[in-house]
This record gives C-alpha cells, sequence and structure tokens, in this order.
DNA sequence: TCCCCCAAACTCGTCCGACAATCCCTGCAA
DNA sequence: TTGCAGGGATTGTCGGACGAGTTTGGGGGA
C-alpha cells in the first residue's frame, strides 16, 4: 500500500495530481478526455475524497473543467482562449524576466539560470519531447525562483502553460522555429542583469509563439 | 470578491467557501485566525468533506494556509509578501486596464464602467467599509470584465486582493489620501480609449498603495 | 519554586460505505 | 423519424473510522 510512501511526499491527492499532470504530457491523456472519479480511484489505488480533492485542485488551475453531475474532462483550449492566455502570459513572462535579470547577481543565481539555459540548449535534449518539456519548466522556474517574488511564484503554476504546451505539442512548427534563440536571447539578457531587456526579449518570445499558434488550423482548437 | 467564480450553482462547498470569504470582511475572521474542521462542520451544517474541499480552494486562491497536522489558519502577509503581492498587482491590474481601455467602445462597456466609477465615487458608499469594498470590487470586476480577456478573469480572483484590503483595513490612512483621486484618473482613461494612459494610472494606483503600506509599522504585518 | 518530559487530547489526512440527485443512453411506442 | 420513459452510470454529499502528527497540561526531578 503506497499510503505511507504518498504520506511523505505530498499525499494521496498529491499523487493524482502529478500522476494526472504527468501523464498529460505523456499522452496518457488528452484534451477533452473525460476523467470518471471511479476510474482514477482504481488506477491510482487511493480513495475518492482524495480523487476529488485533486480533481478540483486541477480544476483550481484550469487544467481540467469540472462540470455539476458530470465527469471533469481535460481542459481544452479554443482559439480566443488560447489567445487570451497568451496574452497574459506574455505580461506575467516579462515581468519574471525583468526581476530575475535584477537579480542575478545575489546567491547562486547566474549559476542557476546558466545551467538551466544550458541543458534547454543541449541538442540532446530537444529532440525528445519529454525532456525538452522539463528543461523549459525548469528554465521557467529557475527564472520565476530567481525573482524571488513568493506571490508570482504562486500565481505562476496557475496559468495554463501546460495546456498550451500539451494542446500544441503536434504542431512542432510551434516551436522550432522560434524556441532556441528566443530562449537564448532571454538567458543573455538576464546573464547581463539587464531588467528592460529581459522582459523585452521574453515578451517578444510569447509573441511570437502567440504569431505561431494565430496559424494553425481550426483543428488543433476545441469548440 | 471572487464570488463569480464559485457561486453559481456550487452546492456545500461554495456555502461555506462563500461563508468564510463574507465573514473575512465582516471581520468574523480574522488573519491569523484557526479555522478547526469540525467547528466549520457545525457552523455550517456540512459533511467534513465539503468543509475540506471549500478549504482546498480557499488555499488554492491563497486567503487561508493549510498546514499538516495543525488547522488551516487564515493567512496574513508579511511585510516582504505584501509587497510582492503589490508588485504582482500593479503589473496585472496595469494589464487590466490597457485591456479595458482598448475597448470601451463595445457594448454597453462604457456605459458599465460608468456606473461603477458613479458608484464608487458617491461619497455616501465611501463612508461604510463594507459597501466601498463591494464598490471597489465591481470596479476593478467591470475592468477585468470589459478587457474580455477570460484567462485574466480566471487568475484575478486568485491574487490576494481580498486579504490586503481586510488585514490593513483598520489603517484607513493608506486608502484615504489615495483612493478617489486615483480611481478618477484610471476611470478617465479607460473612458477616452486611452490604452497606455489607463495603464499608467492603474500602476501608478497600486504603487501609491504600494508606497503607504511601507509606511505601516511592523504591527500591521505577519511574523 | 521552577523546569523538563511525557501522556492525553486535538486535529488533520485518508479510507470506506452509503444514499440521493442528476445525467445520458437505450429501447419502446406512436 | 420522433418523443418519451426507464434504468444504468456518475457525481454530490454525508457519516464513521483509524492512523499520524501536534499541542497542551500535569507530574516528577533539580
Amino acid at each position: 500500500m503506497p499510503k505511507t510512501l504518498a504520506a511523505k511526499t505530498d499525499g494521496s491527492p498529491g499523487v493524482v495530481y502529478r500522476g494526472i499532470v504527468d501523464g498529460l504530457y505523456r499522452g496518457r491523456y488528452v484534451p477533452g478526455q473525460r476523467l470518471v472519479e471511479a476510474d482514477l480511484t482504481r488506477d491510482f489505488e487511493v480513495g475518492r475524497g482524495s480523487v476529488r480533492e485533486a480533481l478540483s485542485r486541477l480544476a483550481a488551475e484550469g487544467l481540467v473543467s469540472m462540470n455539476l453531475h458530470r465527469s471533469a474532462t481535460i481542459r481544452s483550449l479554443s482559439r480566443n482562449e488560447t489567445r487570451d492566455l497568451v496574452a497574459l502570459l506574455e505580461v506575467l513572462n516579462g515581468f519574471a524576466a525583468r526581476l530575475a535579470a535584477e537579480r542575478v547577481e545575489e546567491g547562486a543565481n547566474r549559476k542557476l539560470i546558466a545551467e538551466a539555459y544550458a541543458s534547454l540548449a543541449d541538442v540532446e535534449v530537444q529532440r525528445d519531447f519529454l525532456r525538452f518539456a522539463r528543461a523549459r519548466n525548469t528554465f521557467y522556474k529557475t527564472m520565476v525562483a530567481m525573482g524571488a517574488n513568493h506571490e508570482l511564484a504562486r500565481l505562476m503554476p496557475r496559468t495554463n502553460v501546460d495546456l498550451v504546451r500539451v494542446q500544441f505539442r503536434a504542431y512542432t512548427t510551434v516551436d522550432d522555429d522560434v524556441r532556441i534563440e528566443d530562449y537564448r536571447a532571454i538567458y543573455e539578457a538576464i546573464n547581463e542583469g539587464a531588467g528592460r531587456k529581459a522582459e523585452t526579449a521574453a515578451k517578444t518570445h510569447i509573441r511570437r509563439l502567440g504569431d505561431a499558434i494565430d496559424k494553425l488550423p481550426d483543428a488543433a482548437f476545441a469548440g
């Protein structure tokens, strides 16, 4: 029984929570899919209460949507929602990048962001969707952590970045043209301690991402 | 107040959720206060599961903090957390104000924001903390709704504005000097459809608020 | 008298079982 | 084909139970 093991880490709801997020990245769950509580109870071997708590946390973060008396479903972004989200991420990531740049001198920050960028720039990593996704998450997480704004760190996971990443993973063109050069620009600006430059670079990156997404066919979106 | 998000057809957990948020504004609960599940079960006459769900939603929004094997408590902001939060709100509110200004022509937007501002500017309303808080929430909510960015609307209630408002309510000086003139500037910029101007006005307002909070004595903050 | 340590009371995390409410699919009838 | 009733599936909510960790009050030792 994984009870004791689970309790140490994050508890049963955490197991389900992480299991679903991970399953999303691994393709086990796809946008629109139904998440039946009884199934999850069986799959993760936890009580139904824990499943419900995990689901409501996921719903709070916008990853799944819960409808009254209907199964929770993996949320799927419409074209408009995606546009809104990208616009919001532009602002938030710009803010995060600026803060990070302003604090690059403190503690081990310079080293941390350098490492995060290094693994992102590794061509080996770039070939593997899963590894690249992880490296990218680490990069962003490091950037936010450097900024040392606790409230921003709390809020960032509550955006739906994960959804964007997963929903459009099939359309690799979205990433390929854009990603590495942009990340390099962001990293260098942060490394220089240039706040405004980092903010601009981050915003530019997100805007390019948004432009690429705009060009995707309707089939990539929900409703 | 994030009522819109949770209020609709939400059952027992919603009752508890709204009861706590409302109690916060009414002074029934104060920052730092312990929220024992058993007590809430009795007070709201719902099952413990519903209480827990409400608490975890409140925790997700940052209004309460849940401690392992210890009662949940109404979160109380430290000086640093407040500073972080204000910096974040500056960015988000600036964004919201800009979007609102850009869309003032659409639908009934001009009328809506005018009404929201009118009740905010009513001296009668300003004397009553509760009524003023409601009017201010309406103003902000209208502003966000005008922007029509669904993701921003989803994220805004997950900041801890409510906490700031409640925690420093005793120190009226924070508000008095600042509020009305700033709100007027924001409103007028939005009404003119001047995006950048509205963004600046909103940011200025938040920054002034932050300055006022910085001057508060340590007693106003948590550990 | 004062301080430290331990046992009991609290409280939360989790599981289980139960029941009603609601949704939705299926099959029957017009 | 269309409308409708019935039943299975699924969620919403409750109550009880137990383990684990925290807090607290009292007794023993210095």
